[in-house]
RNA sequence: GGGAGCUUAGCUCAGCUGGUUUAGAGCACCUGCCUUACAAGCAGGGGGUCAUGAGUUCGAAUCUCUUAGCUCCCACCA
């Protein structure tokens, strides 16, 4: 079959793709092999692939399809999240677009929309992966809203609240006035932000009647000074010690307000003199508190401004805020303005500025689950790679405040919660068991007295049961529970790749549910990769429109292409700078793969041919390289070190098994395409060893050449066919190999630098040690006539004399030689010699590197010197040949 | 404000518990080649006072501290 000189991408992966799903080559259940399993991060639902999912899937499939060529029972559980903020966000602009508004819906109504919406674009991603080549068992495929997955995150809501992990309180949350809902404190990213300091005057207040007198307060929020209820002072500060218990007005509303102290305040800090407005900032809350001060709330959930504000009622608070300054500095209360940089907390899913704001949520106690997990990190039964995010972790775990789970939304799972009509609550599965639990409360009440509580659980509240759930969804909430037989084999899972930026969100609580349910860690290895930024080192986004299509960078350099871009550059939680250049090396290696069994495959094998000399030695070195890289390639993946892992295996096929291997044994011109058995099937065994290392990083391809380069019967396929035996290493052959390689090099070089063409033969002498087995490599690569071994330089007229390690090779070159140039390159080379020997020899006079070193470096050293010495001799009678 | 990490060739990075020819790789670069597998290729080559200053040590890219620059995480001083 003749192929083509360039290998297509497009014409293999998809063959290849249906080809392992139609023989379910993903699909997994529990036998009496050792398993290997994975659950993936599941991506949004409404999220399309981007670098970093590519990252972080190419990393799981390469692991998964490694483990599964080791021929372990190979789990990868796929599945998407229903991302309550995003998803409804999405939801509800897709209804506005046709004219619908959510406030005129009702909550089923608006459900409907949002499970339909789910089916039609829900598995996009999911889809995109198959084309990256990821081996999941798609028979297994999930989503955390699916109804056992929501039966489990209720059973843990209500386990939870049993158990008094669970409570509903009044706090200040982060409250996402785009979202409309509560979020974490997880979900807010503080960005440095350049506002402005006002400072306002507080007229004193005598009676109600405006004084001359002032306070002047700084503030970056001027729009809330209607919700003040005091201003505060250091109760140590000498200037205002005397005002306190005074009263001042509230500018434009002329409220009057008391002056407290507190220590709270620092005085060295604006004007030391702070308003308190307890319903929107955090610390005035606690304050007011402590002062039992009123809370006047004056923002709507839409963070516009309500009656309360009295003024600007109605105005959104930005658009509030210009408006407020210029009725302030009408009013003569604007004293100055200052700029000013300060961090503002934006919504991680609408990227709104959140506001601080009172409300009854549903919190979880996380101290001691956060105690728990912090140990299984501690002592090394989940291991993070790589481990300098121990450090992270622990810090967060020591820290970590109770996790607000309620959102107001819709799309997510109802919280489990019923209230009587007095108030009170309880927590049961269904409304029917909630009444019979309330009728011990009030036993009059009859079923539509209940009202469930209208918010849903934050995502991860679901997302942190995954690892369990997909397998057994009825253990969550019930620790008791003999796991079924799916969760008893596959739990706890191998490995997790993820960011690091998840860490807490999902990382983290997953490890404190498995600790609640199971009594075990989720998963032992956590994989942690870096993010995808551009080459200038920014990150990847929308706006900046530096984010390329994955989809379209496969189909300019095909999926192993792509795969083996992104893998040749990241290490465990480094950032990787994105560059097409690199896509394009993952592309040239393909076909260089691709030209090496082109190559192969135009021989014509043949009984009755003679092996060569040459080719027994070239197999019998690259046999025994090939065991080395084998066993150099499992421990670095033992370390998680996948791009070296990749590099190691470029560098064998390309370097060695290419330019070196098959030019030694590619059949010389006039034998015509034919070879002998022995080192044709020899050729093709390295070819198919090569091919199983490289399989993981490129699926398609080698799957495609392995098909190809033998009979295979329907159903063979290399992700499942055994890996080929290797054979021992001897670490000395393989250093006279490389001498001998140097050797080639050296000859190719004067060839270039004297203009010798390679069809001239030359003769070579050597002095010193060069394995006679070797010789015919040397004649066939460094294109000579001859290899003598000579005790003494030959008397041939101009002789070219160059060193490898100590042994000296002589090439008589007639008339060739510059002996100027000659003289000068020795002098130059014997010069650093003397100064590497003057290095070594300051070092072996050294007394107390005599005394302290240990004794094998000492030997180095002394290798060392004679080495340099014999070297140095080497050239001086070269030299002296001149 | 606190914590963690990074700084090695033009670029991206290895260099693990200090000692293996006075620093390695890939890419890029330079030179010569369309040599019948591959120009997405072949052969050869150049390039770094290991950010800075000091210290520990017989010996430091490697350990400690200083300074500078970058990155990330945590933290709501208005």
């Amino acid at each position: 079959m003749e192929l083509p000189a360039i290998y297509d991408p497009s014409v293999t992966e998809n063959k290849w793709y249906s080809y392992w799903l139609k023989h379910r080559f993903f699909h997994s259940t529990p036998d009496k092999r050792p398993k290997y399993s994975v659950v993936i991060p599941p991506p949004n639902v409404t999220g399309v692939l981007h670098m970093g999912h590519m990252l972080n899937n190419t990393i799981q499939d390469v692991l998964v399809r490694r483990a599964r060529m080791q021929g372990k029972n190979t789990c990868w559980v796929p599945g998407t999240d229903h991302a309550s903020i995003a998803t409804e966000a999405k939801v509800v602009a897709l209804l506005r677009d046709k004219g619908i508004q959510k406030t005129d819906i009702t909550r089923d109504e608006f459900l409907k929309h949002a499970w339909a919406w789910k089916e039609k674009h829900g598995n996009i991603i999911l889809e995109q992966l198959k084309r990256l080549g990821a081996s999941c068992d798609w028979e297994r495929t999930n989503f955390t809203m699916n109804p056992d997955m929501s039966r489990a995150v209720l059973d843990t809501f209500i386990y939870l609240y049993n158990k008094g992990l669970i409570y509903r309180g009044v706090r200040m949350v982060n409250w996402d006035p785009q979202g409309g809902t509560a979020v974490s404190d997880e979900e807010v990213i503080h960005r440095e932000v350049s506002e402005k300091l006002y400072y306002l005057k507080y007229y004193f207040s005598h009676n109600g009647q405006r004084s001359t007198q002032y306070l002047s307060v700084a503030t970056t929020r001027p729009e809330t000074i209607m919700a003040d209820v005091a201003l505060c002072v250091n109760p140590g500060d000498e200037r205002y010690a005397h005002l306190v218990g005074e009263k001042v007005l509230i500018p434009l509303i002329n409220k009057e307000i008391p002056i407290i102290a507190d220590d709270y305040v620092t005085m060295d800090f604006g004007t030391g003199c702070l308003k308190i407005t307890p319903a929107h900032d955090p610390n005035d809350y606690e304050i007011g508190l402590r002062h039992k001060l009123p809370v006047i709330d004056i923002l709507n959930l839409d963070g516009t401004l309500n009656g309360e504000a009295r003024i600007l009622v109605g105005e959104d608070r930005f658009v509030a805020r210009k408006k407020i300054l210029i009725m302030l500095e009408e009013a003569g209360c604007l004293e100055k303005e200052e700029s000013y940089v300060t961090q503002i907390g934006f919504s991680e899913r609408t990227d709104a500025v959140i506001e601080p704001r009172l409300s009854q949520q549903w919190f979880v106690k996380l101290s001691i689950l956060a105690k728990k997990a912090l140990e299984y990190v501690e002592d090394g039964q989940v291991r993070l790679i790589p481990d300098k995010y121990r450090n992270t972790y622990r810090h967060w775990m020591e820290t970590a405040r109770d996790w607000c789970i309620s959102r107001q939304l819709w799309w997510g799972q109802q919280i489990p919660a019923y209230y009587l009509p007095g108030g009170e609550v309880v927590v049961a599965s269904s409304e029917e068991e909630a009444l019979v639990l309330a009728r011990k409360i009030d036993s009059t009440l009859k079923a539509g007295d209940l009202k469930q509580d209208p918010d849903v659980v934050d995502t991860w509240f679901s997302s942190w049961l995954w690892p369990i759930s997909v397998f057994d969804p009825e253990k969550p909430g019930h620790p008791e529970k003999e796991p079924n037989q799916e969760l008893a084999y596959y739990y706890p899972t191998d490995d997790l790749v993820t960011a690091p930026d998840i860490l807490f969100f999902w990382v983290a609580r997953m490890i404190m549910a498995g600790d609640l349910f199971c009594g075990q860690k989720p998963f032992s290895n956590v994989y942690l990769t870096g993010m995808v930024r551009d080459k200038m080192g920014r990150k990847m986004s929308k706006s900046l429109g530096n984010s390329p299509d994955p989809i379209e960078l496969m189909n300019i350099y095909g999926a192993d292409g792509v795969r083996m871009g992104l893998m040749l550059c990241t290490s465990a939680g480094n950032d990787i700078l994105f560059d097409e250049t690199q896509m394009e090396q993952g592309r040239n290696f393909c076909n260089k793969i691709w030209n090496a069994f082109r190559l192969v495959s135009s021989w014509q094998r043949d009984e009755h041919l003679e092996q060569e000399e040459t080719s027994r030695q070239a197999v019998r070195w690259f046999g025994q390289l090939l065991s080395a890289t084998r066993d150099e390639a499992e421990d670095l993946f033992s370390k998680y070190r996948l791009s070296e892992v990749l590099m190691l295996l470029y560098k064998r096929f390309w370097d060695d098994f290419c330019s070196w291997y098959l030019e030694i044994i590619k059949p010389a011109g006039n034998a015509g395409k034919r070879i002998d058995a022995a080192t044709y099937d020899s050729t093709l065994a390295f070819f198919d060893l090569l091919l199983h290392l490289l399989h993981p990083f490129m699926p398609f391809i080698t799957e495609e050449l392995w098909q190809n380069m033998a009979k295979r019967k329907e159903g063979d396929s290399i992700m499942v066919s055994p890996l080929p035996a290797s054979g021992p290493c001897n670490q000395a052959e393989l250093e006279d190999f490389s001498r001998l390689q140097e050797l080639i090099v050296s000859i190719r070089g004067l060839r270039q630098n004297r203009q010798i063409p390679g069809k001239t033969l030359l003769k070579l002498y050597v002095k010193g040690q060069f394995p006679q087995i070797l010789h015919g490599i040397a004649r066939r690569m460094g294109g000579l006539e001859s290899v003598q071994m000579v005790t003494e330089a030959p008397q041939e007229g101009n002789v070219y004399a160059f060193l490898v390690g100590t042994t000296v090779f002589f090439i008589p070159l007639w008339n060739l030689l510059d002996k100027e140039e000659e003289r000068s390159k020795l002098n130059a080379e014997l010069e650093y010699h003397r100064k590497f020997l003057a290095i070594v020899d300051k070092k072996l006079s050294n007394e107390s590197f005599l005394q302290r070193a240990p004794a094998d470096v000492v030997a180095i050293e002394r290798k060392k010197r004679s080495d340099a010495m014999s070297r140095i001799a080497a050239l001086k009678q070269q030299l002296d040949l001149l």
